[in-house]
DNA sequence: ATACTTTTTTATCAATTGTTAACGGAAAAG
DNA sequence: CTTTTCCGTTAACAATTGATAAAAAAGTAT
């Protein structure tokens, strides 16, 4: 399992790299834990003060809307960071689920423990904004796509962003990514390839 | 113009309640500064590290699509936090545009110096990240009736958020905020008021 | 391999939303 | 006060998307 962890320092270096000193503090905070695909291994409501990095598959965070649906809110793949706990969580509740889309590995660190090293480290703590800034980046993009471009539209734009996504995970979930149904997907599924 | 500073600390307590002696080092910080209705005050590619209260009036953030509309996609009225600086800018430039849908008065601080601010003061810390929590999850609630919501329904949620609101600035500025031509929601509230 | 479940596609019809254009009224400019 | 411009409404038509149901395809388990 410890080659899992090897591979957070580049995930980190592709957001705001950081020096190798600053690492080992953070090296030190680090566990690996997987799930299997169906998994929702955060809930809603229940306490949570963990960052997460997915090392391998993919997962979703989601809610449930008053019609019983899960909305996928974003998607995450291999070799990137989770929501961070801070804007995830009021009060150490998690406000999101998030469910494995595939058999998933992650690792995991303490929160409350890296805020501190974000305090008394610059580079951890420019990363840790990097990090934030880049969500609501993708927020924005997001809302954008969704308010002002057509499904069809909105589908081009993802398969640009997320390849091959289709192939690996339920177009359920990818639908209700786009905020369309998973009838309207197919539908425009086929449009395009013709 | 020093009465408008007094509001701010009234909008910090409404978000996150901090002691007299924390708000004197904001208040260190601060300056007024107005815009005249129609004002793009913070303009996307510019330099910009400055937070901001608004305490009179109302704005919005916004994009330019492809087509060249303005895409609103937030909106604050007075006595309350625009979007935090370091997750509206990349390296102090900023992604989004700001504009006065009326006259407003706003209240400004150095963003570098507050976060200084944030890192030695407990009360400031948790207020800062609260404000971003309140970003974060006013744009999944965005997202979420974007990606669930019809439009109709829409409406009835941005009515119930933002009362009167639609009395107060155009149209064509909140039907982009609910991702519909300015003639739906015509249509909408034609429907509703039957 | 076979049966069973779930997912994806397809089809039909209905509802929603967009587009274009015209009209009326309110606000701004002269 | 009059003219002009901008904004909101309305109407007719087109395009998009949703709802429901059924068939085909793909996964899972036995």
């Amino acid at each position: 399992m410890y080659h899992l962890i090897k591979n957070v320092k580049n995930i980190i270096d592709k957001i705001c790299p950081i020096s190798q000193k600053s690492f080992n503090e953070i090296e030190n905070l680090l566990e690996v834990v997987s799930f299997k695909k169906g998994n929702t291994f955060i809930l809603k409501g229940k306490h949570n003060t963990t960052e997460y990095f997915i090392i391998n598959g993919i997962c979703k965070s989601y809610l449930i809307n008053p019609k019983g649906e899960e909305i996928t809110l974003s998607i995450f793949i291999e070799n990137s960071v989770l929501s961070p706990q801070s804007i995830r969580t009021s009060n150490t509740i998690s406000n999101l689920n998030f469910k494995a889309l595939t058999d998933i590995d992650l690792v995991m660190m303490d929160a409350k423990k890296f805020e501190n090293l974000m305090i008394n480290n610059l580079e951890i703590r420019q990363f840790g904004h990097r990090v934030l800034q880049n969500e609501l980046i993708s927020k924005v993009e997001k809302e954008i796509g969704l308010a002002s471009l057509t499904a069809k539209e909105r589908l081009q734009a993802f398969r640009n962003t997320y390849k091959h996504l289709e192939n690996r995970i339920p177009h359920t979930d990818i639908a209700s990514y786009l905020g369309i149904t998973n009838i309207s997907l197919s539908r425009l599924r086929k449009e395009l390839s013709e």
